[in-house]
DNA sequence: GCATAATTCAAACAAACGTTTGATTGATAT
DNA sequence: ATATCAATCAAACGTTTGTTTGAATTATGC
């Protein structure tokens, strides 16, 4: 039974032509909506190298998503990495732009929002707990430089913000169309420009203690 | 063929069940993950039921949308007529209030915010297209309200903003359990109380024209 | 009570699904 | 060249899917 798992040098690109393919039908139809055989098809291989090179269904969408969250959240670490060197104390829109202009930059998975947007609202119990996974490092170390960037605001009510900003940022690329133009690119970078100034001045607010009527 | 489509009185119940099941099961599952026979089976109806009272399956879910966000939708106008007929300005803080206080009110259908927040991310383009129907009302009369309460800020921006509250929101309820007991309803006011105060900073910030670095 | 329509029911339909099988081809190393 | 493993292939497996059918049952109007 072999079931590679990591191919070395052999057609390793049908691995990625399966890849490819999932990634833009899960981007159209979602998970449950794509059929191995649309994904076979649309990849111009045999149906059963879905089930030889991933192990099933479930294996493919698994890779599909580490492929794309990977590099994004690797960079975002990075720029935070980043920031914590360089400067002692960094302010809200700083640590938001590490977080969201990767969103619009070019050098990465070009479907990878339109990707994640989907996948964040899968019913499936186990592909959320592959992306919530590939997210939480990021989650809780934002959640920290925020806290340490705001202290005015209890530390409980930063992460609920922070997951503010995170349902602005899947519902905005969810706008993005799966397509990257270069006209388009302009716009993307406009409004996450947009979506970090709403971001900051929602993050910075201090609370009303008491609210007239 | 008889196909009611409205029934009066006899075995009206039926009809409810099915929905009440149906909304459960796309609750949990999702819209393309929740079978028929799944449906018919929890409602204790027959299978063909579900066929009869709604045409088909696309026929039955659009009845579970239209019968959760239409009081939803209904009770948010409803309280921005009250406040433009009673004041001639209206701040961003009561729009708000008006649009988000109804996903902690307790005489709406409960599950109403996870029925929201599944449909809204379904791939299927005839449910989006309903929902967008559903909501359009709302998202143009509340862009407006907050363009007059908002002036500083033009209406495109607006709109984008007013669309990341959309997006917070709908990660929010997405946050609620399908159950609603007595001690989390403390919980989700106070959240949905966040949500409102995250919403009209960023809502009202202004954009800042030159950013260093 | 009787005719008529509305509703429920068991059963079946074809189609599509994920997965498995076993043979076949390709490459690799000894 | 030959043995060995990786990869592709056509074909079939058994389920499950949404939908339809026609008879049986129930309610309704007169």
């Amino acid at each position: 039974m072999p079931t590679p798992e990591s191919s070395k040098s052999a057609s390793a690109d049908t691995r990625e032509r399966i890849l490819d393919a999932a990634e833009l039908l899960l981007i159209e139809k979602g998970c449950g909506g794509t059929s191995l055989r649309a994904i076979a098809s649309s990849a111009n291989v045999n149906l059963a190298a879905t089930n030889y090179h991933f192990g099933g269904k479930e294996g493919l969408f698994a890779a599909v998503i580490h492929r794309c969250a990977r590099p994004i959240n690797e960079q975002r670490l990075a720029s935070l990495d980043m920031l914590e060197a360089q400067q002692s104390h960094i302010s809200t829109r700083e640590i938001l732009k590490a977080l969201l202009d990767p969103l619009a930059s070019n050098n990465l998975p070009e479907h990878l929002p339109a990707v994640m947007n989907r996948v964040t609202s899968e019913p499936d119990e186990n592909l959320r707990a592959i992306v919530q996974a590939e997210f939480s490092e990021v989650s809780s170390r934002f959640i920290a430089a925020l806290t340490r960037a705001i202290p005015q605001v209890e530390e409980e009510e930063i992460s609920l913000r922070f997951y503010f900003v995170i349902g602005s940022m899947l519902h905005l690329v969810g706008l993005f169309g799966p397509l990257t133009t270069a006209e388009n690119d302009n716009t993307r970078t406009q409004k996450i420009n947009a979506l970090v100034n709403f971001g900051v001045a929602g993050l910075e607010t201090e609370s009303p203690t008491n609210i007239h009527s």
